[in-house]
DNA sequence: CAGGTCCGGTAATGTACCGTACCATCTCTT
DNA sequence: AAGAGATGGTACGGTACATTACCGGACCTG
């Protein structure tokens, strides 16, 4: 009963249109996103997509779901011993992901429509912020069981290093047409982690 | 020529119209408010309306320039000698605002329309989280000259300092109906003072 | 008081758009 | 090979909405 042809070509088509309507709607936002626009990019009828996907608000939540949940991971890292280099890459994967155009795009349409859609919205806050911030706190823990230094309550360190990571920076991307260069993220995330091993480190003795 | 009766009739119906319209988008947005529903609230007639502003675009821009402007100002504050307090009532003061229904609304409407209205949510940046930080700088470089401690470095100081106690807090509003208690805003701004203490600051000699 | 300007109310105009219906064609299952 | 369902293309219904137009009455200025 499973992998039936019908199914397979469906499941793909899905996909494809689940894809291209993401493009769309992180294109334009939500409200100004027709239907019509989205058909056009796809070629097909205006039926398939209906089959698909029962209206303009389900096709909504599907994008905003799956693509929180895809783009929400933090990068394996190499396990070095020293804690600071560990921090950069972290922090500096984190930003590049944080600031790159579809998150914000994600970002700007999920809290426009927070109040018309709240349990889709809180995935977005659960795949997103939260999340990073316990991996990270899982990071930590990891770090203290093999690193030369000692990370104090790795949750709230977590929390700190990415608040200060973010600082300004989301704000003004999310309400400017700035856009800061590797370098200055590269910048930021220095800084970041500087504060950050005054603060939450104490050496191992 | 100027306090003509006409004209302080008009600038007067202005604002009222202004203010109505600002709880009616803020209430539903952009896209989803009407004409018809900000006229349903002042009770006029569409003319009068169109005469004062000129489109929907125009009141947006209005709405959110003025606003922004509004509710950005640090309350003054008691100067005390001890850093600790100061911290605390500036940082609750703050987050209190930052959390504010209307400040919250503002906000996911100028992000949502950032990409349409570049100009105007540039304002907001610089109204907001840029005049904040600006605004702490100077209070962190005032504290330097008259108080028993230094802060290192005001202007990143303030930067930090704001943002950790942003945390996740503001996301988590933005993207769900968390409200915190105002006992919880006091216990994020108390931890994120004493990571600011460990920190930014050297005693002095 | 005369005249211009603002105001309120309603109607009209034109457009954009969501969702459905119809029908011929293609694809996979049995 | 036949039937069932998916697809493409187009057209339709109904609605919501921004903006303009019209008109009778109110208010301020000269």
């Amino acid at each position: 009963m499973s992998e039936n042809g019908h199914d397979r070509r469906a499941a793909q088509r899905r996909e494809e249109i689940l894809a291209i309507a993401t493009e769309v709607f992180f294109a334009k936002g939500f409200s100004r996103t027709s239907i019509d626009d989205v058909l056009e990019r796809i070629g097909g009828s205006k039926r398939t997509l209906y089959r698909h996907f029962p209206g303009k608000e389900a096709l909504f939540t599907a994008i905003v779901t799956t693509f929180s949940d895809r783009a929400s991971n933090f990068a394996p890292t190499t396990r070095s011993g020293e804690l600071r280099p560990l921090l950069l890459e972290l922090g500096e994967h984190y930003l590049e992901n944080l600031l790159s155009k579809d998150v914000v795009a994600m970002f700007r349409m999920a809290v426009a429509e927070a109040p018309h859609f709240p349990e889709v919205t809180k995935v977005v806050y659960e795949n997103g912020p939260k999340r990073a911030c316990e991996l990270l706190a899982k990071k930590f823990l990891e770090y203290n069981e093999s690193g030369q230094e000692k990370i104090d309550d790795p949750a709230e360190a977590a929390q700190a290093f990415l608040a200060t990571l973010r600082g300004d920076l989301f704000f003004r991307v999310l309400l400017t047409a700035y856009k800061p260069t590797p370098t200055q993220v590269k910048k930021s995330v220095a800084a970041a982690a500087d504060y950050f091993l005054k603060t939450h480190v104490s050496s191992r003795m």
